[in-house]
DNA sequence: TTCGCCAAAATTGTTGACGATTTTGTTTCA
DNA sequence: TGAAACAAAATCGTCAACAATTTTGGCGAA
């Protein structure tokens, strides 16, 4: 559970990222309420750092505030983790070009050495492993595309969706899908060739979209 | 300038709108200090109630914040208007494409009408009505995209260029290049293909970037 | 019983004041 | 003269109390 006020920190951002770390932790339950001055307690801050918080969570399309009726983390439907993710696939994509445009040859050495290693833990057997991989996989081409608001807007898109990305981890065989895809991405980055880099990140993530729409498979 | 609070509208509300339009309208200039009591007394709210506001605007990229030293609005540089706008390029594209697979025949009727009134603005030399169709034209392709959490985040993007939009509005000849790729886009989204469609929104936002990076042309 | 009404409780919204931090202006010393 | 040290002002961050709103539970009448 979430403990209290880390030293040196402000209260309100105590309360933030106290709060940003439940959520995405799972802590507190979708649809849950969150009272303020609950929280407040838990966090042992002022009910003012909480709303602050709060209010910053609801822009970040977090949690979702009702007039007068209090602020609950939002429950992302299917359907919405769907339309999520066809937009990080375009923003996606145009980082997966842009890199390819623009990356130094250190930078797609580290992407070589990176996608190397997610093919050996899927060859070993270790999804955790993969997951993290996964994860850096995409910030670096983020980073390497110079392009810091798609950077932004595919952070803020991805905090939405961790619940739905979680639940699509644990599904078998996904990690042997999903590698030869994200190698397919680097293999057009480390070429420069930007239109099939875009067009391997958007194959790859069309490929999460429908793994998204299929009921849930079997899980390890 | 902003006036009181509206009538039956809570503070922060009145706050938000207020600053909203203000920044919007131009009344406060870029990289201006926003001193939390002096938005108070202006708005006829209290500190608190402008707090909140400028924290929402801060996730809204439209002010910026520093820890003990205030809230300024935030200076979009040119770099990262293109940059903003190669977002909106991917973004808008993914809308026009899920507009050509999504739209009835009376919203194609819909968008065909505007195309039209938007080349007899042109025509007529009308610029001012031509950047009103313009924009509606646009909210119309997202609204029948169905992709409301793309349209979600090009609202935000607008809202950040605003001043970029409106200079390069007042370019001569700017409406003459921009209605034709309109048309364009109208024209795949009536004939229900997807990839022309997004094709011909992609070209029309790229054809805006290079206006962005342009030295200032010659105004009407 | 069931519906509407009213009062009590819970919760959010607002307010003014206090404390902490940063900036600015001034003084002092080398 | 120039720079460091200090003091004063401005401004943000936090707090506890109060007001307004919504929800909940009980009561009585049809």
């Amino acid at each position: 559970m979430a403990d209290g006020p880390r030293e040196g920190e402000v209260a309100k951002q105590t309360a933030l990222t106290a709060l940003r770390q439940a959520i995405a932790a799972g802590d507190v339950a979708p649809g849950q309420r969150l009272v303020e001055s609950e929280l407040a307690e838990m966090f042992e801050v002022t009910r003012a750092s909480v709303r602050a918080a709060l209010i910053e969570l609801t822009a970040d399309g977090l949690v979702e505030r009702i007039p007068n009726r209090g602020a609950r983390v939002r429950v992302v439907t299917v359907d919405e983790a769907v339309a999520i993710t066809e937009c990080r696939m375009v923003l996606e994509g145009l980082c997966a070009a842009k890199a390819a445009e623009l990356a130094t040859d250190e930078q797609i050495g580290q992407l070589t050495e990176l996608a190397e290693r997610m093919r050996q833990a899927v060859e070993d057997g270790e999804p955790l492993k993969y997951s993290v991989l996964n994860r850096d996989l995409h910030r670096m081409v983020q980073e390497y595309s110079g392009q810091t608001v798609a950077a932004e807007l595919l952070h803020r898109l991805n905090a939405q969706i961790v619940r739905h990305q979680f639940q699509l981890a644990l599904r078998s065989g996904r990690p042997h899908v999903s590698v030869t895809e994200h190698l397919a991405i680097v293999a057009a980055i480390a070429d420069r060739d930007p239109v099939a880099a875009e067009a391997a990140a958007r194959a790859h993530l069309r490929s999460v979209i429908d793994a998204l729409r299929e009921p849930v498979g079997g899980n390890e």
